[in-house]
DNA sequence: GACCTGCTGCGGATTG
């Protein structure tokens, strides 16, 4: 800093601007002034002051198209303007193909006055680029966690001359890779770039970006494990965006009477499909002027939605601009769908969380989400889709359609699915969202990495493996005796041999694995068959449930009549029809935190009003609140549901119930998780009394992995033995802590 | 029955 630097000269904002620009170099300047910049932000101001005045690893926390790239980036290329080559200088680390492309147009617009090459590196760039980008490292590269994974496979010996002078590392939308195993890879690479580092160097920097970050604390080590206390934070105080909400609920009638207009119907419809009907409606009513994006939280109500829209506009004479866009669909159809968004037509694109992150679909005028959100997290991120421009307000529009239900009747009458939105509504207005933690004990994404390791070293001492992977990074939690149980059961699958010389390296089904495409990325992929019309690929369906041959779908958002299932070719032939059936696809569940489920508490005992109800959601609400009452729900933890059942409430989030459900099986009480409760055979008095009993009870958390289900297998999870499985079980799902302390709450309210 | 993401190198033929 300028020791000349006084208070008085700090204060004014315009001060604080100027003297950051002229920190900038003067390639950089000239391309704003170029660009028609008038003012840099505060957020750009924070984070060039910190970037050229410390050396610290920096998280930037802000709303997307609030120029948080350009936060990053204009100061980082100032500094590396004077020294482009020899090595890879700033490398930019995004979750999605599409949003490097997106950035690799504004990282090249930025340089043009600097001698600084921009590279991008992903599946679908051709091998020229990189090699271009070996031949000559230097400047900036844009890559997928799964293309550095690329480098250190196929081009282990040039580890050094890429990464050997790196000085920073940018990530954006840094919240993709918080809590899952796809961030645990990451961390695992870049730890590994740390060693070809030049002798003697400072070592690179790391610069984390994301608009949705509950707590920044796991956030910030995952950029600076051994002291996250080090990494700056860059939160621009709020910007107070103006907010229109709405909460939209739909009651039972329209299963009595699905469409008054058309008479009797032939065929019996699917009441997942008749119960979208009247939202459809308000969808095509709500979305004229302008463009509108509408996440459901199911591919099947995603293509449903669209075909529902485009028939009830057609007859109005609305334009049928409706569009899908989710992860089954082929390339071609997203890819079109994003052009059309970004045209000048006014479109309303139906998808899944496949458009949450930030790649470029033009501007939106509101955003609409169907079904409650899954979490607080995601709800925010598709807000944060609308309102992008100045002085444009954010639009968000939530449809709570009927449940289906087969949940008990209370629970129904509780009307679950309206309060957990207003739930998640009011926490993203107190600025609240779920913390994200990585995975405990990824026994997969670590199996991966020592089989990557022996690839980019050859053979290697079991030792260095551990010091290499686990000393530092995101396994440290790995002590070196589980990692020894790991390598045993590897070797005892053919995945990884000892040499005579003491040395590991890959067995038969080791090598099998590393050859195949599918080696490069960490996460699972379901099997799935192709869907095709003649000869065009509209997209895949996953294996486990295929359509019948003669049946009806919905996909890409026309109906469709299945003419024929090759399971030897991997495809299913359809031709146009115009009946209308639900396509299937297979999923798993996820967790909810405690915090939503406290919430929903509230939401029930309080008189608050919420003034973004419509009048069927409000009464819906007053219904719901007076079940609550009658049944003393917020305050009972006990609640007698008949003569023989009993529901406990526990009001906590899914690890903690999966955990009290698991300790309950061990002592042979037959219950179901309720959500907001555990739902019990036997009276209040019996059900009392077991969790008195589980309150004394001491459970070892492994004993308590035979109970629990797990949602979803990782990637290399199947050649883990069970004992790996059980720690993993243990150390990542059951909560004991948690358990027991809602155990208490229970027996003492 | 939630949702999403990613990915070679090489040999041979064709084209400018």
């Amino acid at each position: 800093m300028d020791p000349n630097d006084g208070p008085s000269l700090g204060g004014t904002h315009e001060a604080r601007d100027r003297r950051a620009f002229e920190l900038l170099d003067p390639g950089i300047q000239r391309q704003l002034y170029r660009m028609g910049w008038t003012a840099l932000r505060r957020l750009q101001i924070d984070a060039i002051e910190t970037i050229t005045g410390t050396d610290q690893d920096i998280l930037i926390m802000a709303e997307t198209a609030s120029g948080k790239t350009e936060a990053a980036f204009l100061p980082i290329l100032s500094l590396l303007a004077t020294e482009a080559s020899g090595s890879i200088r700033a490398l930019y680390v995004g979750p999605l193909r599409a949003l490097i492309n997106d950035q690799f147009l504004r990282m090249e617009e930025l340089c043009t006055f600097l001698d600084l090459p921009v590279f991008k590196w992903h599946g679908e760039v051709s091998q020229t680029v990189k090699h271009r980008c070996i031949r000559n490292p230097a400047g900036v590269l844009l890559i997928t966690p799964e293309s550095i994974e690329s480098i250190f496979i196929n081009q282990s010996a040039h580890l050094g001359r890429l990464f050997g002078g790196l000085r920073f590392v940018v990530i954006d939308e840094l919240h993709a890779f918080l809590g899952n195993e796809r961030g645990m890879h990451l961390a695992s690479l870049l730890t590994r770039i740390h060693t070809f580092q030049i002798q003697g160097e400072h070592g690179f920097r790391e610069v984390g970006l994301s608009a949705t970050i509950g707590d920044p604390e796991p956030a910030k080590a995952f950029l600076h494990p051994d002291d996250p206390t080090q990494v700056a934070l860059i939160q621009p105080r709020g910007e107070g965006k103006e907010l229109h909400l709405e909460v939209h609920a739909y009651d039972r009638s329209v299963l009595e009477n699905p469409d008054p207009g058309e008479g009797p119907k032939s065929r019996q419809e699917d009441v997942r499909i008749t119960r979208l009907r009247p939202v459809a409606h308000d969808i095509v009513r709500h979305c004229g002027g302008g463009s509108n994006l509408v996440f459901a939280n199911r591919k099947a109500d995603v293509e449903v939605l669209c075909d529902l829209c485009t028939e009830f506009a057609a007859p109005q004479g609305l334009p049928q601009n409706y569009l899908v866009h989710h992860g089954s669909l082929s390339r071609d159809i997203r890819e079109t769908a994003e052009e059309l968004m970004k045209g000048s037509g006014q479109r309303t694109t139906f998808c899944s969380s496949t458009l949450e992150l930030g790649i470029d679909i033009g501007s939106i005028r509101l955003v609409g989400q169907v079904g409650a959100p899954w979490t607080v997290a995601s709800l925010k991120q598709r807000l944060g889709r609308s309102g992008r421009h100045e002085g444009e307000p954010r639009r968000l529009s939530i449809y709570v359609p009927y449940p289906v239900g087969d949940e008990p009747e209370l629970l129904q009458r509780l009307s679950y699915d309206l309060i957990a939105a207003i739930a998640s509504t009011e926490l993203l207005l107190e600025g609240w969202v779920e913390p994200m933690y990585p995975p405990a004990c990824d026994l997969s994404t670590l199996t991966q990495q020592i089989l990557s390791v022996i690839v980019e070293k050859g053979g290697v001492r079991t030792e260095a493996i551990y010091d290499l992977l686990c000393r530092k990074g995101p396994f440290r939690g790995i002590e070196a005796s589980l990692f020894a149980k790991l390598m045993r059961a590897l070797g005892g699958k053919d995945i990884l041999e000892q040499d005579p010389a003491g040395e590991i390296i890959l067995g038969l089904e080791g090598e099998k694995i590393v050859e195949s495409l599918d080696f490069y990325g960490v996460f699972n992929a379901s099997k799935e068959v192709k869907v095709v019309h003649e000869g065009r690929v509209l997209g895949a369906l996953p294996v486990l449930v295929l359509p019948k041959v003669n049946s009806f779908i919905v996909f890409a958002g026309r109906k469709w009549k299945v003419l024929s299932v090759d399971l030897g070719e991997w495809e299913i032939e359809v031709e146009p029809s115009v009946s209308r059936g639900r396509p299937k696809f297979a999923g798993y569940g996820g967790g909810v935190h405690p915090r939503l489920r406290q919430k929903m508490r509230e939401v029930l005992s309080s008189r608050a009003t919420y003034a973004y109800l419509d009048a069927m959601a409000g009464q819906f609400l007053s219904t719901a609140r007076e079940v609550a009452r009658e049944a003393d729900l917020c305050k009972e933890r006990f609640v007698a549901l008949g003569a023989n059942s009993t529901l406990a409430m526990t009001w906590t989030g899914s690890d903690i119930q999966k955990t009290l459900l698991a300790m309950l099986g061990l002592t042979d009480i037959n219950c179901h998780d309720a959500a907001i409760g555990i739902l019990f055979p036997g009276s209040i008095a019996e059900v009392r009394e077991a969790f008195a009993s589980i309150k004394g009870h001491s459970f070892s958390p492994e004993g308590l992995t035979e109970c629990v289900e797990r949602d979803a297998d990782r990637k290399f999870d199947y050649l883990l033995d069970e004992d790996l499985l059980r720690v993993m079980i243990s150390r990542e799902i059951i909560d004991l802590d948690g358990a027991k302390r809602v155990c208490e709450q229970i027996l003492s309210e």
